[in-house]
DNA sequence: GTTGAATTCGACAAAATCGTCCATACAATG
DNA sequence: CATTGTATGGACGATTTTGTCGAATTCAAC
């Protein structure tokens, strides 16, 4: 079930552990057929669509009718994941886990890249911020994936795999956000040699879900490079992402170097990603560190209060 | 929704927040292609274009089913935006070059990245093949920009920027491509130490435009697990894609012996890329070198046409 | 249990679409 | 020039779908 103003998808349990049927609300039926709630009860209640009653009687039609209806009357379908979603979890004779990192991993492990990108869409869709999906099911469900199979051929096979589908998921997500050329710009990138591009595209995807104009210059970026494009572009923001960087030691002072070098430029520099160890950057007045995307969400929305109710940000 | 008097599209606010919805009714798709209701009425009806029906009997046109349309029928688009391909309007706006190369490396050096989209966009719906798209534009852009910087911070900065530009457009039109579970599987990636993924992701793109089911392990991923994946998945074709190898002096020996080790199930290899030495390969009977994408594209057709005629292949 | 917010119900009005028929435009042909 | 064939766009009542509302129900948290 999706719920719109809670934001989180949430999969009904039942009682019983055998034989369970998912049972679909005419609200989520509707949005998997793309039609109105309208038609729905309509249709239930013209006897084409067999739907059961609650005891107050709200209409609940099983899985396995839905399927039937959408067959038989060669119903297009709007959003697959739904019902598809909804199919996993029949199949396996067991709720879909009413946790999305857990569902999103098993998308993932089984390579259903339809599910997982429908999963993390459809969570966006209800309202979910970008923060929370970043740091909660994608974050969560490749890092199980990555330690749970680091050393052997098909575990990088499934960790690669699984990245691409996120990385595929994040394009997605930012083809829906709406985009602004006079936003205030931002730079980011992963440093020279950190070979992880997921981080660096999960911040620019953040930061276009907060509104910002977005340069991501990728993996492997030399922090000369990102002051290059932040001059060059006139950004307001550099993000850093450190997952793995060749020599762990000297990533303090490349980035103090660069917040020391794009300071008279007034630019905020931010640093994340689970390589980093906070506590050893060193402390300036424009460089911030962060664990989580809502962290860096959370830094950029003061940015922004600061800046428009002093003008000195977006001047 | 399109208002008919705004002529502007205007979505229902109680439903779903924004997106373009998949399933178009007659008067959204009229209004996009600048055509009447009854020309997509009668389209719909003499099959040119397939719409699904709603149980009442309304047309409803899937998203990627119209896209389909426009590339065949080589139909202009009026609005662009009620199909979700706002990029495509926007490059409407002002004068490019002639020359699609010359036109997308303006787009790219001067990081305008909804109009780089837009030009890929629309060059893919005016009916030029994903090969094309990516031998021609794509590729020489990218190789003009990385040749003449190649050295300075700003040059790496541009060109890190403009591949993940054309990542972005890769994934969009991957977007628009109709998915097929039943299709035949591919899988593939670049070589171990190679960080270049644009040029896996390249292969991708064209094998998913070519009807395969793709699974993409991206860069640096080792020999061992893209023949684990294909194991797994039960591939039909692996595609090595070679760009910047640590070793190019291995490289022979690594196609080599994955093409051996996948040779009892079957499957094809196809290697690729500016860092290829063809001639370096040895001859195997599933082993397979090709300067471009059009020359993968031309393989796999083969490959589908020698299936469908002799039933070996996906025997 | 009780409570409160979110969801759904039922019924109605409003809007959109259907199928069909017909007028127009244009090219090819005799 | 007249005729034929074909593709398009518009008009129409009938049907289907959608939006809206107060009241009732559900669900999870207390």
């Amino acid at each position: 079930m999706v719920s719109e103003t809670t934001g989180r998808t949430e999969w009904k349990k039942s009682s019983r552990p055998s034989g369970v049927e998912s049972l679909l609300t005419t609200k989520d039926l509707a949005y998997a057929l793309g039609v109105s709630e309208s038609s729905i009860k309509r249709w239930a209640d013209e006897g084409v669509l067999r739907a059961a009653r609650t005891v107050g009687g709200h209409r609940r039609v099983p899985l396995a009718e839905a399927i039937r209806f959408v067959r038989d009357r060669r119903l297009a379908l709007a959003h697959a994941e739904v019902l598809g979603l909804s199919d996993v979890a029949a199949l396996r004779a067991e709720p879909m886990p009413a946790n999305d990192s857990e569902a999103l991993r098993e998308l993932l492990l089984a390579g259903d890249e339809g599910r997982a990108r429908g999963l993390l869409q459809s969570l966006f869709l209800s309202g979910t911020s970008v923060a929370s999906i970043l740091d909660g099911p994608v974050r969560e469900a490749l890092r199980e994936i990555g330690e749970l199979w680091h050393h052997d051929p098909a575990g990088i096979a499934l960790e690669h795999r699984a990245t691409d589908v996120c990385a595929q998921a994040l394009h997605r997500l930012r083809s829906f956000l709406p985009e602004n050329p006079d936003a205030p710009m931002a730079v980011g990138g992963s440093l020279e040699g950190d070979p992880y591009f997921l981080g660096s595209l999960a911040a620019a995807t953040l930061l276009a879900s907060e509104g910002y104009c977005v340069a991501n210059l990728g993996a492997s970026t030399p922090v000369a490079s990102l002051e290059e494009a932040a001059r060059r572009l006139s950004a307001r923001l550099i993000w850093v992402n450190i997952s793995s960087p060749p020599e762990p030691a000297r990533v303090p002072a490349l980035v103090a170097g660069l917040a020391r070098a794009v300071a008279p430029m007034g630019v905020q520099v931010t640093v994340g990603g689970s390589g980093l160890d906070a506590d050893a950057l060193p402390r300036l007045p424009n460089l911030h560190a962060g664990r989580s995307m809502a962290e860096l969400a959370a830094f950029v929305r003061g940015l922004a209060s600061a800046g428009s109710a002093a003008g000195g940000v977006t001047s």
